[in-house]
RNA sequence: CGAGGCGUAGCGCAGUUUGGUAGCGCGCUUGGUUCGGGACCAAGAGGUCGUGGGUUCAAAUCCCGUCGCCUCGACCA
């Protein structure tokens, strides 16, 4: 027991000090590294794998919707930047600037795109004539840079890595489709993929994507309650077509401006995951995206054979599929179970000469820490049936806390209550924005999204009629 | 950019008040015994104390500057 306080206390506490128990977590199992630049970061390999993982996943939901990936310049002319004027008032103030280059001062500074709309809107431009070549579905996987003043790990860096769809569409209802298909392409990713609950909608003037008509984005509620934009939609009507020239001659031989949508999710969703499902021991990753979905630790391992049948049942897991790693390291076996549970394999698979003799393996699972016993000879089901099962009773468990802490407020009072518990906090909204900076100034609270269902009378601040409920909540 | 805190071995820290041989725990290396929840023994390697200047016979320690990091606010995927 004393030994098991002194591992805790290598991790801060979750509940008293979560800020401090994320940075501990991300670098005690080597997710990642402070970069040499000022809130960059290195993405270690065992935290790379995860953003492989989720890559892999949405790419095959994106080419199953009709997507294709395609790739634009890291550098942005300045003059492309300030064509759409909300776009570049809003993301002026974060743009890194390349003002020298092969020894001398350019003619005109190139930024560094802080988001691809305008080069891609550019080339759209020059590609886009006819209603024939509409729609255009891409997507990008890229790096972008946005100068922000205070970072943390993936939740928010100067560099990070994501995916940008920027699709081109003849009609209003078509482009409106788009946005919103990609959401619930999200949405449902979330679920499946990492075992984590969203609520979707649509933001505020306030909130959304410079530029943008309308933005949708989808909210995940970390384990202290606060909200984390996990993922934007957005619908950008004919604003970046009329500043990029994106024209087509439609069916009826009327030059048309085309409809513009973007969406994108970022490396923040292993932020996000981390987040969500992390418990004092450390990381607990959701299986589809598990760098490591289960370990094998020997024991006993240089008594005769047991080193054999730790080798062959790794084989046999690898070849059904299964991401496994053989322990054979000489550290103790309890050494290694607590190790592997900072890091977060959903499942550990202990394997001594108890075992082998009785045709069994021990098993323990990450999300309840429950042992148990699964036999040898069909590992492979057993232990993939495992992982599912896992994965499911995360989404579950995370479902069921977000849900209870979705709470209704009529008062400022009440508001600021529900979010100082933690709670995400449904409430009326007169729809001006006065309103919504009173409720930031006096709860520190945002508005995330609309709620799906319009149930407030007044509006929490002013006390008028509501025009809409919005969940608020404190945010990262 | 505002407020607080911290920079000493790979990591976590003590030493700074009152200047006087550079320390501890973990980790690392080598050899051996171990192995069902962070094992043990023995021997070893590793630091110009963030950095620049000043005071002093003498500075991790005192003074001035500077850089970096963390937490909290204002801004954002």
């Amino acid at each position: 027991m004393a030994k098991e306080q002194q591992f805790v206390s290598q991790i801060a506490d979750i509940e008293s000090d979560f800020p401090q128990w994320y940075s501990d977590v991300v670098l005690k199992t080597k997710l990642v590294d402070y970069g040499p630049v000022k809130g960059t970061m290195v993405i270690r390999p065992y935290g790379y794998a995860i953003w492989e993982n989720i890559q892999k996943e949405l790419d095959k939901r994106f080419k199953e919707t009709g997507h294709e990936n395609a790739y634009f310049p890291l550098l942005i002319p300045m003059s492309f930047m300030t064509k759409e004027a909300e776009h570049v008032e809003g993301f002026a103030p974060e743009v890194a600037v390349v003002t020298h280059a092969g020894g001398e001062k350019l003619a005109e500074p190139l930024c560094i795109r802080p988001t691809s709309e305008t080069i891609i809107g550019t080339m759209y431009g020059k590609w886009i004539q006819s209603y024939r070549d509409l729609p255009v579905l891409m997507n990008q996987w890229a790096n972008v840079m946005r100068w922000e003043k205070t970072t943390r790990p993936f939740l928010r860096t100067s560099e990070f890595l994501w995916q940008e769809g920027h699709t081109v569409h003849a009609t209003e209802e078509e482009a409106m489709e788009e946005t919103m298909k990609m959401l619930s392409v999200y949405e449902e990713f979330a679920k499946t993929c990492l075992s984590m609950p969203v609520l979707t909608g649509r933001k505020t003037e306030k909130e959304k994507f410079a530029g943008a008509v309308a933005t949708f984005g989808m909210e995940a509620m970390m384990h202290d309650g606060k909200s984390l934009q996990a993922g934007t939609s957005h619908y950008l009507g004919q604003n970046f077509s009329k500043a990029f020239e994106i024209k087509f001659l439609d069916k009826d031989g009327v030059q048309k401006y085309a409809y513009t949508t973007s969406w994108g999710v970022s490396t923040r969703l292993i932020g996000a995951l981390i987040m969500t499902h992390g418990d004092q021991r450390g990381l607990v990753m959701p299986p589809v995206v598990a760098p490591v979905q289960a370990v094998i630790v020997p024991i006993a391992a240089k008594k005769g054979g047991v080193l054999e049948a730790c080798t062959a049942l790794k084989e046999r897991l690898q070849k059904a599929g299964v991401r496994v790693v053989l322990d054979d390291t000489d550290n103790s076996p309890g050494w290694k179970f607590n190790e592997w549970e900072m890091k977060g394999v959903p499942v550990r698979i202990e394997l001594g000469p108890r075992d082998i003799e009785a045709g069994k393996m021990t098993v323990c699972r990450r999300d309840t820490l429950e042992k148990g016993e699964l036999p040898l000879e069909n590992a492979e089901e057993g232990v993939k049936a495992l992982l599912h099962e896992i994965a499911e009773n995360m989404y579950d468990t995370a479902k069921k806390r977000m849900e209870q802490r979705i709470v209704d407020a009529e008062t400022l009072d009440e508001l600021l209550d529900g979010v100082n518990r933690g709670n995400f906090v449904r409430a009326g909204w007169c729809g001006c924005r006065e309103c919504e900076d009173k409720v930031k100034e006096f709860a520190q609270a945002t508005a995330r999204v609309y709620a799906k269902e319009d149930t407030a009378k007044t509006c929490v601040a002013c006390g008028k009629k509501s025009a809409h409920t919005i969940v608020f909540a404190r945010a990262y």
